[in-house]
DNA sequence: GTAATCCCTACTAATTATATAGGGTAATAA
DNA sequence: TTATTACCCTATATAATTAGTAGGGATTAC
């Protein structure tokens, strides 16, 4: 099922449509989570993730071989196999979960710090309001991402 | 055009795809701000709006209505109508106009405010790191729209 | 060898955002 | 009265997305 992300607030069905927070994220999050909760670091295998948080084990499959490749996560292969941490909760930052699976996150290019973009329609970056505000936007989540970890989550 | 929302991290195509602010609420940004920016509150004509800010005279016309009925902007109609503000730029919150163009500030249902639902995959929400992390992005990005007028943003 | 497990590619469905085009009605100023 | 302008509706289109599903290949423990 799409969910999609925006709907318009006058709309008398509307409820809460809009999920910003792309489940792919939430579930790497939840994720994480889950082993980083486990006493030991043993590999655990994908379908006793997927389990015990209620996400496909296929598209779970996916989530966790994005974080293996951005170093998040290692895995091994047969019997006994699974994922497991490669750091220390504590030594995970958000920021680094968040651009790996959500993107950017900066709401705008023209205020990104890693994905730098000029607005095409916009003469005058500094005069712009959006970029003005989402500056101030992208600088309040960056903190919040930065000063939490994987082990302030727990 | 469409500008998707996310791409992945790893794609050596990956520039800036991922515009999770609506061209919507940037371009119903860009218009209050040019009408905050005018010395008198003469209505102005959509087309100079759409013109001056590089935005198609047509997806204006229906951002502008959305923020008529929604009680930020009043129109008159016939020669020499056009949007004028209602408020003083200094009384218009961002929380509002964010609220209204681009849909609930929460990244997830779970901790909208206006919009909250509870997650059916999730058991135990104060135990939930996701809602624990978006907690904290929520109340930060409130905090920005709310602390700005479309006045600081000029 | 067999079972468990990760790895990888391809595919799908429903839906979205961002428009464009066109037409008709209503209100207003000159 | 005429020109201008907002208001409001329908229909169409494109490219891309999200959230998966399906199936098979590679690796490892026992």
């Amino acid at each position: 099922m799409f969910i999609p992300k925006n709907e318009n607030y006058l709309n008398p069905n509307f409820a809460y449509l809009c999920t910003m927070l792309s489940k792919k994220t939430k579930y790497g999050l939840k994720a994480l989570t889950y082993l980083a909760q486990k006493k030991d670091r043993n590999p655990v295998p994908i379908g006793e993730i997927a389990q015990q948080n209620n996400i496909s084990q296929k598209f779970l499959e996916s989530i966790l071989l994005t974080l293996r490749r951005t170093g998040v996560l290692a895995s091994k292969k047969g019997k006994g196999g699974g994922y497991y941490l490669l750091k220390e909760p504590a030594n995970i930052q958000m920021t680094d979960v968040i651009r790996v699976l959500e993107g950017p996150i900066a709401m705008v290019p023209c205020v990104s710090l890693n994905f730098y973009e000029k607005c095409d329609d916009c003469p005058d970056e500094v005069a712009c309001s959006v970029h003005k505000l989402m500056l101030q936007v992208r600088d309040s989540a960056l903190e919040i991402y930065r000063s939490n970890t994987l082990a302030d989550l727990i």
